[in-house]
DNA sequence: ACTAACATGCAACTCTGTTGCAAGATATTT
DNA sequence: AAATATCTTGCAACAGAGTTGCATGTTAGT
């Protein structure tokens, strides 16, 4: 409870009840978490809007990352504090073709790619699809 | 002209003009193309419904593989020749952050990545977001 | 307790994508 | 070259995703 509010506060943002239960989903289901996600886990309680809107200030601020997906977008928590200026990561994500849950691997970075000349990346997203251990 | 026919032959599709014209503009344009980007080009002849059927076709017939992006679904070339049974893409798609266009980089394929126990991988896609040599 | 600044809900709207069905075009057979 | 079965298209209608403006409600700081 008082983390979900530090949390919030160390980013500028104002303690609502609906930035907390967000947070807290994301913090409690720890895979990657679509609009329609949190809708359906708070909808009831929120306006669709105010959900997006959420997002839309979690993603501005840096507590959450874009998860790229063949399906539609998802998001998840930023591990290493990521700021307002720049998000920074490099890890890869995980999407089990059977139970159709997006992971994060922290700890398994993107390797190197020596790109041609002239191409100045910034940002790396790398989506693997296939079975995870739990549909295994 | 005749390429076209033999391509869509090739896959055991019919010939006609709106395959031909959106097969033509994915050869001719060389970046990834959003259905948006068709309608575009397109839309004057051709009903919305069928260019997206169009482009549903020629994905389950191997013409066309999806690429992630952070905005919204695009749609590239197959180069190699990927069937009905199962596309197979290892390379990497550069999206520049100025100009917007996303391309395949043919040449690059996607570094092995070592995977814990239990994750049965089928499927890569690498985006890498930056500045691209026309921008720089 | 007061107030300025910010967040929410509602309504309306736009954009994206899908489905059913009747009409039209393609390839094949005779 | 005509007939036919099969596939493709356009239209209309719909479903879902995402956005904007505005009035009301809430937060945090004085």
């Amino acid at each position: 409870m008082d983390q979900l509010r530090e949390t919030l506060k160390g980013h500028q943002l104002r303690t609502t009840t609906c930035r907390e239960d967000v947070l807290s989903t994301f913090i409690t289901k720890k895979n990657a978490l679509s609009h329609g996600d949190l809708e359906g886990a708070l909808g009831e309680n929120y306006d669709r809007v105010t959900i997006y809107r959420t997002l839309k200030t979690f993603l501005e601020k840096g507590i959450i990352h874009k998860v790229l997906d063949d399906e539609g977008l998802r998001y998840a928590l930023c591990s290493h504090s990521c700021s307002e200026e720049k998000h920074h990561h490099d890890h890869i994500h995980f999407k089990c073709i059977q139970c159709g849950e997006t992971n994060c691997l922290e700890n398994l970075h993107i390797p190197a790619v020596n790109l041609p000349e002239g191409y100045h990346p910034e940002n790396f997203n790398l989506l693997i699809q296939g079975v995870c251990p739990k549909c295994n």
